[in-house]
DNA sequence: ATATAAAACTAATACTATTAGTTTAAGGGA
DNA sequence: TCCCTTAAACTAATAGTATTAGTTTTATAT
C-alpha cells in the first residue's frame, strides 16, 4: 500500500505558487483556475491536494502566518532588551510590504477558529509575549500590551497597504514613534 | 427632459440594502444576484444605478465610511478634553461590532485612491486630528499620533472581528489601556 | 508481474458578473 | 390630449468561476 511519493512533495510547491500569485496579482487572483494554469494542470486536479478553494485559503493562511513568524523570529535573533520589539516590528511591516498578498491571506482563513490556524497564530502571540518581557509589566497588563502591539502592527500594515496614509510623512517613523509611545505609556501605567 | 423621479430616491435605498446584506451575511454575500433578489429586481437592472460590482463596492465603502464618521462625531459631542478620544474610540469599535460587514467594506473600495473615497476618509482623519488637539503635541508628532491612533483602532477592530483575540480578557479594557498608553507615551515623548 | 492508490484527466452543472438590445412607463412640452 | 424623452426595468446570451462524478494514467510496493 504505497502511493506515488515522488510528486508527493508537490503540496508545499503548490501553496508557494499560490503565495506568489497572491503577492504578484493580489489575493483575489488566487483562484483555482489561475493556480492550475500557473502549475500547468487542470483546476479539478487541485482537489487531489486540498479541499477546494476553502482548503486552499486555509493552507495559504497558515503558510503566510508561518512565514511571518519566521521573519519575526529571525529579527528577534541577535538583539535583546527593548531593542527587540522595534526590530521585530520592522520585520513585521517589511513582511507585509514584501508579501502583500500573503499577508492579506493571513487573515482570510475561512474559519479563524480552526485549530491549525489558531496554532499557527499562537506562535506569533507567544513570541510577542516573550519580547514584551523586557518591559516590567505585571500579569494582565502584559496581555493587554500584547493586544495593543498586535493591533498597531496589523492596523498600520493594513492601512498602509490600503492606501490609508496619504500624508507625506515617513511611515517607519510613525510606526516606531507609536510603538515606543505605547510601551513607555504602558510602563508609566496609571 | 424629465426622467422618472418617483423611484429616483432608490439609490440610497439600494446601498442601504447592500449594507444590511453585508452585516447579516458577510461582505462576500454582497453580490449582484443577492442584492437584486433582496430588492425584487433582476441583476442587470442594477447597472442603471451604479457601475457594476466595482461601482457598488465603491459606493458601499463610502456609505460605510460616512456612517462610521457619523458615529464618531456623535460620540465626540458632549464630551471634551482627553475624555473625547476614549468616547470616540468606543464609538469606533462599537460600529465595527454592530456593522461588521459595512466596516469591512470600508476598506474594500476597488481603488482607495479614488477622490470620493479619499474625501470620505479625510473627514475621519480630520476629526482625529481635532480630537488629539487636547494633547499638546507639536507639529509632526501630532500627525504620527493620528496614525498611531488609527492603527490601533483599525487593527483592534479587524483582529477582534477575525477572531484574533482568543485570550479571555476584557476586550474594551485592552483597547482603552492601549490607547491611554499610546497617548501618555506621546506626551512624555522622547 | 500485478494490485494499489495518488494524481492527473474529461465532461457536466450551477453559480457569478457583464453586455446588448428591448420594453415599460412616467412626466414635460407642444 | 398626444407625443417625445428618458430612467429603469426586462430578456437573452456570453464568459468566467467552483465543484462533482467518473475515468485514465502511472509510479511504486509486494
Amino acid at each position: 500500500m504505497s502511493p506515488r511519493p515522488k510528486i508527493g512533495l508537490e503540496l508545499s510547491f503548490i501553496i508557494e505558487a499560490a503565495g506568489k500569485l497572491a503577492d504578484e496579482h493580489g489575493v483575489n487572483a488566487v483562484t483555482l483556475a489561475n493556480l492550475a494554469k500557473k502549475l500547468g494542470i487542470r483546476p479539478p486536479s487541485l482537489y487531489n491536494h486540498f479541499d477546494g478553494l476553502s482548503g486552499l485559503r486555509k493552507k495559504l493562511a497558515i503558510y503566510g502566518i508561518d512565514k511571518l513568524y519566521e521573519a519575526m523570529a529571525n529579527a528577534a535573533d541577535g538583539v535583546s532588551g527593548t531593542e527587540t520589539v522595534l526590530a521585530v516590528s520592522q520585520a513585521y511591516v517589511d513582511f507585509a510590504r514584501r508579501h502583500p498578498g500573503m499577508y492579506e491571506a493571513t487573515l482570510l482563513a475561512p474559519n479563524p477558529e480552526d485549530v491549525d490556524v489558531q496554532q499557527a497564530g499562537a506562535k506569533i502571540v507567544d513570541l510577542s509575549v516573550r519580547i514584551l518581557q523586557a518591559y516590567q509589566l505585571e500579569g494582565e497588563r502584559a496581555l493587554h500590551a500584547v493586544r495593543g502591539l498586535r493591533s498597531i502592527l496589523h492596523g498600520f500594515s493594513a492601512l498602509e497597504q490600503k492606501g490609508g496614509f496619504k500624508m507625506s510623512l515617513d511611515l517607519n517613523e510613525s510606526l516606531f514613534i507609536s510603538i515606543k509611545a505605547l510601551l513607555t505609556g504602558m510602563e508609566h501605567g496609571d
